[in-house]
DNA sequence: GCTACAGTCTGTAGCAACTACAGACTCAAG
DNA sequence: CTTGAGTCTGTAGTTGCTACAGACTGTAGC
């Protein structure tokens, strides 16, 4: 367990610490190539350093934010494939964009139907609750 | 394919279809104990009535919401019971919206980094791209 | 009555995106 | 040189569905 050259060179565990990821869940994005294949040590170990940290968290982030796998591998291509030009980072940037601005109008929906039938409780034991009959009836 | 008392009972197709879900899923919330058991005809065919149009409505509606089928079969036993307290229903509701307006904060937050890296962009063929290095940048 | 064919039944396998485990190996400390 | 933690691999389990195979049922046409 030694092989570390210096202070910024670590381990799974230790990257997995550091941006609060499952140990697992690093493999797993190893494998399916969202993670780059890390060096590793002369008997297997994967070694990381500052870059990974930085690409681990931007995957999580986004997961976070709702982005399917499939579409932060679209972001993730802009960042590796250094042959595209500006013009088309921005184009896939803005499609981007514009799913992120559908997913916060779809939340605002949403937020929008539990306050409404949050508000109308009364708090009470009463058997009708606004918010059980806002579930059950038509969509809006 | 007879059985039919009246118009009021209904096999799986037709409830799938009146609720818009698919055929499968509701086996699926049967087999979760979402959905009752329905009872059925001497062949074996599962019947349902308006009793059981609501209930999906209700499933589908909360998953639609962003409830877990944990967090809906939490709501359905108080339904259930019967013993619900208005109270309760609003305490899980509120827990929920604040689940989803954490959500869209964080969205707003990323909607802004990509606009302005986006706005940047000056779409010609430049190397240097101002998206690329917000992206692999900290996020804010 | 008989056959065709749509609808239903069951169990099981697949999907995404993880998460956990078993069994073998490695490494640093005591 | 043993112990115990950390790592490696492959694989199985999780959630919330969705799809399929193979058997059975029911109705309509002939």
């Amino acid at each position: 367990m030694t092989d570390y050259v210096s202070g910024r060179t670590l381990q799974r565990a230790e990257l997995a610490r550091r941006t609060s990821c499952n140990l697992e869940t690093i493999r797993y994005y190893e494998k399916t190539g969202m993670m780059p294949d890390p060096p590793r040590t002369a008997s297997g170990y994967r070694i990381y350093d500052d870059s990974h940290i930085s690409r681990l968290r931007f995957i999580l982030r986004a997961r976070e934010l709702g982005f399917s796998v499939e579409q932060i591998r679209g972001l993730l291509t802009l960042v590796d494939d250094g042959t595209q030009t500006c013009a088309e980072v921005k184009d896939r940037t803005e499609q981007h964009l514009a799913d992120v601005r559908a997913k916060i109008v779809d939340l605002q929906r949403i937020e929008k139907v539990l306050a409404e039938t949050a508000a109308q409780c009364s708090g009470k034991d009463v058997p009708e609750c606004p918010v059980l009959e806002a579930l059950t009836s038509e969509l809006p």
